[in-house]
DNA sequence: CGATTGATAGCGACCTGGGT
DNA sequence: ACCCAGGTCGCTATCAATCG
């Protein structure tokens, strides 16, 4: 592909099937971040770990470049918010400004690290009755299938009991294998207390598992569980 | 046939500049 | 002050085409 530069000079800008997989990710997630597209470079590439910052900043500068990605800088932890344009994944531009971006952020970043190490990610399918509960994600590994969900604001304690319900039946029909909340200290202490406080929590309390692996404001730890998500104990290859 | 070369893409390091 | 974007530089790895 040939595209022309700012100043006018035309250079060659590949775009290779990596990039079109890359692509199909962002149709996936929708909105990430540059710190996200470090570890689906990296497990795209190959690669056990992230790729370097600057590579991803480089990925992302020649994408738009293409017209493959677009950018808003928000200053936020992670980088640029990065999204796919209609012309990657026939999508219409999301609105970066709702108040559930960070949150939609926050899940690629998970979505990211479980890639880099050999799940399939998939967004949840939307239930179709009542009382049922839409998971942010679906971690698929070669034997388990794990519902994923990031939890960055607590809820209240009836919420928590009508999600606890519907992944009940869930879990119970066979739909999934277990549930992963991956949340922040304030959200995790609700989850937990919640899981303890009714009888439909504590039926499904030995398949949830509860991981604060984010700060408040919704970045992905650096350091202990942040750092290698999924855990080591949970690798597929 | 094996060696060389060029393109591509990766790395860290270093820098400047901008935004919070 | 700190984090991030994005530019350059020197270096390495890989792969395919080409040369001797």
């Amino acid at each position: 592909m040939v595209v022309r530069d700012t100043d006018g000079v035309e250079r060659r800008a590949w775009v290779t099937a990596r990039d079109e997989r890359m692509c199909e990710w962002l149709r996936i997630v929708r909105v990430t971040d540059v710190q996200a597209i470090r570890w689906v470079l990296g497990a795209l590439n190959g690669v056990d770990g992230p790729v370097s910052t600057r590579r991803a900043q480089a990925w992302c500068a020649r994408m738009d470049l293409v017209g493959l990605i677009e950018r808003a800088n928000l200053g936020g932890p992670g980088g640029s918010i990065v999204w796919g344009t209609y012309e990657a994944t026939g999508l219409s531009r999301p609105n970066i400004y709702r108040q559930t971006t960070r949150h939609e952020v926050a899940v690629a970043s998970v979505s990211a690290r479980y890639i880099n190490a050999s799940f399939a990610w998939r967004r949840d399918e939307r239930p179709a009755q009542v009382g049922s509960h839409q998971a942010d994600g679906v971690a698929i590994g070669r034997r388990t299938q794990q519902l994923i969900e990031v939890e960055l604001t607590p809820k209240r304690a009836p919420r928590y009991l009508s999600i606890f319900q519907a992944y009940r039946r869930r879990l119970d029909a066979g739909g999934a294998d277990s549930v992963t909340y991956l949340c922040n200290d304030s959200s995790g202490r609700a989850v937990r207390a919640a899981l303890r406080a009714s009888p439909a929590g504590r039926a499904i309390a030995d398949r949830v598992s509860v991981r604060d692996v984010f700060t408040d404001r919704g970045a992905v730890r650096a350091n202990s569980a942040g750092a290698r998500l999924p855990s080591s104990t949970a690798h597929e290859s």
